[in-house]
RNA sequence: GCCCAAGUGGCGGAAUUGGUAGACGCACAGGACUUAAAAUCCUGCGCCCCUUAAAGGCGUGCCGGUUCGAUUCCGGCCUUGGGCACCA
């Protein structure tokens, strides 16, 4: 082998190893047991694939390779998701149409994933924006509407009276709308919803079934939340109208001095009497104008009196009504009532406008001056017939007595709301439904579909917020299936999370024009093994592709009520303590890098950098401390290759100590201690080498193992170790923990808890000579000194406690 | 305000059930090889005391506790990052 031959050149080699996998696919054998290791898609915008898409396909093409070698057939598909705002944003911005924006995205997308060298099967590719694929993105949502889970209601968005555009809560943040800076107002527009809330209850307990971190788990309970209290009806004096209001402390209710009202509530414009009129209006515009952002970050408590009074129904106190914006309109009823006592911003809000405080729950059973809310446990208090009553056994004889009275009920009740899934955009799949005059709302007959979206020269949003859809009357106009009769069609466009909440079942029967998929690809590779993706995931994306699922299972399509059985989370990689983007200009390209060091040793260095979970900080010399090692490990191999070494108990010891070191690792997903690992052995095995020659069994396994992390080099140093078949046909290699023991223990010797000595030991050595071994040690120390303990712990170390 | 993470050398980080704190790597310094450079190899590298060494002391955000022994467990606090819908 000549000089040349011998130096690491990455660029051939991932430029040979690339062809090959292409013609010869290491990952064909249907047969094994099924693994499906999925990405979250991505988002193909302008700006190409960052070091954030890296971190997460790189943890997944890891798993998925790993479990290769273990005799997994691995699922692993990689697709867009390419309807939604910012495709449409660009589109307009660089006036290119959205399809040809992000036909040319997902291009550069997918040459760019090609260099991260993943085994992503590009046979099982979709697209959001195909019509093969949101043909049954409609599918879905016309069985949706026919087990009536879709309605329409009026919602109020974020409206930009300048621009006159429907903006996103992104694009109005801050007060002020993206485009212009004018204030947004609200508007109401009709919507289609989907009853998300009816599967509030499956999605909050099937949370216990997942194999998922427990933060996220949190973050969904937390996001449905749950909470037990009781719907109390309170009469509004000198008129006929009621006010229902949800608490969860129906114990309380005593202590209710006052009501407030969410500025949105349907009885606000009712209850508010003539010479309070001009305050409320304007409070309730001024509310309107601002984001939900900036109406929770407010610090003071702001309000208004309405004018009207209701009726403690217990107490029959005189409660005035106000209306304020830390009341939220769809939370509970949108009304609550106030204790002042008891509740902490009911407290602030007493005290700023002069209403009145009254305890109700005491800790003693005494009356104290009130300094602030008390939150706590107790009995009750100034609370008639319940008093000397614990306030846990409160809630329930409360609620119960109202009952009995016929004003109130005891209730459960979930944070969790519908969802709202129109957009009045152009570029999203078309909700599949026509309006007839005569038959209503009726849904596109399963065999026209998809409704495929028209080709438009203006993709704009219109003036009226409407969908631009609605300006041309040769799509509008159609016919109703139901009676033949003139009819027109839904203009609203779904949601992007519409394909995203469902995609991961394509990827197995991607070609299928018959159906979703077929019942055989179901059961044979479905439900996903593992998820990788962002944490800004946990809650709105992974809420509605289990909400997406558990209808799938209900009509009959999976059979299976949970679509991903375990999650990975990774964190997100920084740059000077701020998130890589190129507005910042802080960004790192991934092909830079590549081109300099190459793929496996971004690959590498990515792990490298961190534990795969958290946040970390991209350091632009770090990468040299991998590449010297992909360097160290070529020479180690191609230097040995061949001499026809002996395998000898030192090298058996290093090598199954080895396997057992990354095995472990891999196992815990600790990636960036399998990556020091390797190191760390590869060192060792340099040493051996130097010495006393190393055996091929040991670097065969070195291979192998580097094979996930490093795939490249890992193929080409296979060869060179003179294999004419893939390393992943190769089995992942097996410890034995009798051969990895060395022979020679290192006891650590404490006195008083602190280190003293290091003694070496056989390690088979009796307790008994290990301590008198390590007394010896110590001897010139324990002189005047009296053992009071000894503490001995197997193979690790002898404590003498003394005096 | 609420919820969730995380705080360890100059830097990124490591440390199975509490058992040698700082693995591995970066940076830095010194040396070998070289005409020179690159590459590679060797050595050193938490802080204090000390000319050096030995010995010793301190040290995992802060304060306390449990323990023979605490980065790890408990209580209280501080800081940073992320999320949020003031959740009645």
């Amino acid at each position: 082998m000549s000089t040349q031959d011998r130096k690491y050149n990455f660029r051939q080699i991932e430029q040979k190893w690339r062809k090959n996998w292409e013609e010869r696919p290491i990952n064909t054998d249907h047969t094994r047991p099924k693994f499906y290791c999925l990405d979250m898609f991505p988002y193909p915008s302008g700006d190409g694939l960052h070091m954030g898409h890296w971190r997460s396909y790189v943890i997944s093409d890891v798993l998925a390779r790993y479990k290769l070698l273990q005799g997994h057939y691995v699922i692993h598909p990689m697709g867009f998701d390419a309807f939604g705002l910012p495709a449409e944003n660009f589109a307009i911005q660089n006036n290119v149409h959205p399809e040809k924006a992000v036909k040319d995205s997902s291009a550069k997308f997918k040459k760019q994933l090609m260099d991260i060298c993943a085994m992503y099967d590009w046979d099982l590719e979709l697209t959001t924006t195909d019509p093969a694929f949101y043909k049954w993105t409609q599918w879905i949502f016309v069985q949706m509407f026919k087990k009536g889970l879709a309605y329409e209601k009026e919602m109020p968005l974020n409206w930009c009276p300048a621009c006159k555009v429907v903006l996103a809560n992104e694009e109005a943040a801050g007060g002020e709308c993206e485009r212009c800076g004018a204030p947004p107002e609200k508007k109401n527009l009709r919507q289609w919803m989907l009853k998300i809330t009816e599967y509030a209850e499956r999605l909050l307990v099937d949370l216990d079934k997942l194999n998922w971190p427990d933060k996220v788990k949190k973050m969904q309970a937390d996001w449905i939340g749950k909470s037990y209290g009781a719907k109390i009806d309170f009469a509004v004096n000198g008129r006929d109208e009621k006010i229902t209001v949800f608490t969860t402390r129906p114990d309380t209710l005593y202590g209710a001095t006052f009501m407030v009202l969410a500025p949105e509530h349907a009885l606000v414009a009712t209850l508010t009497t003539d010479d309070r009129r001009a305050d409320v209006e304007k409070y309730v515009q001024d509310a309107g104008t601002m984001s939900n952002v900036d109406r929770m970050a407010k610090k003071d408590k702001t309000g208004v009196f309405t004018g009207s009074y209701a009726t403690n129904p217990l107490s029959g106190e005189k409660l005035e009504i106000w209306i304020s914006d830390y009341v939220l309109a769809d939370y509970g009823t949108g009304a609550i009532m106030c204790v002042p006592g008891h509740d902490e911003r009911d407290f602030e809000f007493a005290t700023k406008f002069g209403l009145p405080i009254l305890q109700v729950i005491s800790p003693d059973g005494e009356l104290h001056q009130l300094d602030e809310a008390y939150t706590g446990d107790g009995v009750m208090v100034n609370s008639g017939q319940f008093n000397g009553l614990p306030a846990e056994d409160g809630k329930e004889a409360v609620a119960n007595h109202l009952a009995n009275l016929g004003i109130g009920e005891k209730n459960t009740n979930y944070k969790l709301r519908d969802w709202v899934f129109s957009r009045q955009r152009y570029w999203g799949e078309p909700i599949p439904l026509i309006h007839c005059q005569k038959c209503g709302v009726v849904p596109v007959p399963e065999s026209d579909l998809p409704v495929t979206l028209p080709h438009v020269d203006s993709y704009q949003p219109t003036e009226t917020g409407e969908s631009p859809l609605a300006l041309i009357d040769a799509w509008v106009n159609t016919i109703c299936p139901t009676c033949g009769g003139a009819a027109k069609r839904e203009t609203n466009t779904m949601p992007q999370w519409a394909g995203s909440s469902w995609y991961f079942l394509r990827y197995v029967d991607v070609n299928n024009d018959a159906g979703l998929i077929s019942k055989e690809a179901m059961e044979k590779f479905l439900p996903v093994d593992y998820y990788v993706g962002g944490i800004e995931h946990a809650v709105l994306h992974l809420l509605y592709a289990r909400f997406y699922t558990k209808f799938l299972y209900d009509i009959g399509v999976v059979n299976f009520e949970e679509p991903f059985t375990q999650l990975f989370n990774q964190g997100m990689i920084n740059r000077f303590g701020m998130k890589m983007s190129k507005s910042k200009g802080n960004g790192v390209s991934p092909d830079e890098v590549t081109s300099k060091y190459g793929c496996d040793a971004l690959r590498l260095y990515i792990l490298f950098m961190g534990p795969p979970e958290l946040d970390v900080d991209w350091n632009d010399s770090g990468i040299e401390g991998v590449f010297r090692f992909l360097n160290k490990a070529w020479r180690l191999v191609t230097e040995n290759v061949g001499k026809a070494v002996k395998s000898t108990p030192t090298h058996e010891q290093a090598r199954h100590k080895m396997i057992h070191d990354i095995t472990a690792r891999m196992e815990n997903l600790s990636l960036n201690t399998v990556v020091s690992g390797f190191m760390e052995h590869t060192n060792k095995l340099s040493d051996i080498a130097r010495q006393d020659g190393i055996d091929a069994d040991t670097l065969r396994s070195l291979i192998v193992l580097l094979a996930p992390f490093a795939p490249n080099i890992a193929e080409e140093l296979w060869e060179i170790c003179g294999h004419t078949t893939s390393v992943f046909d190769e089995g992942w290699p097996q410890y034995d923990k009798a051969k990895m023991a060395e022979d020679t223990i290192t006891i650590v010797v404490q006195m008083n808890g602190k280190l003293r000595e290091n003694i070496q030991m056989a390690a088979d050595a009796s307790k008994e000579d290990i301590i008198a071994a390590a007394k010896a040690s110590v001897a010139t120390r324990l002189k005047g000194l009296i053992i009071v303990k000894e503490i001995f712990v197997p193979g690790k170390l002898v404590n003498f406690v003394v005096k």
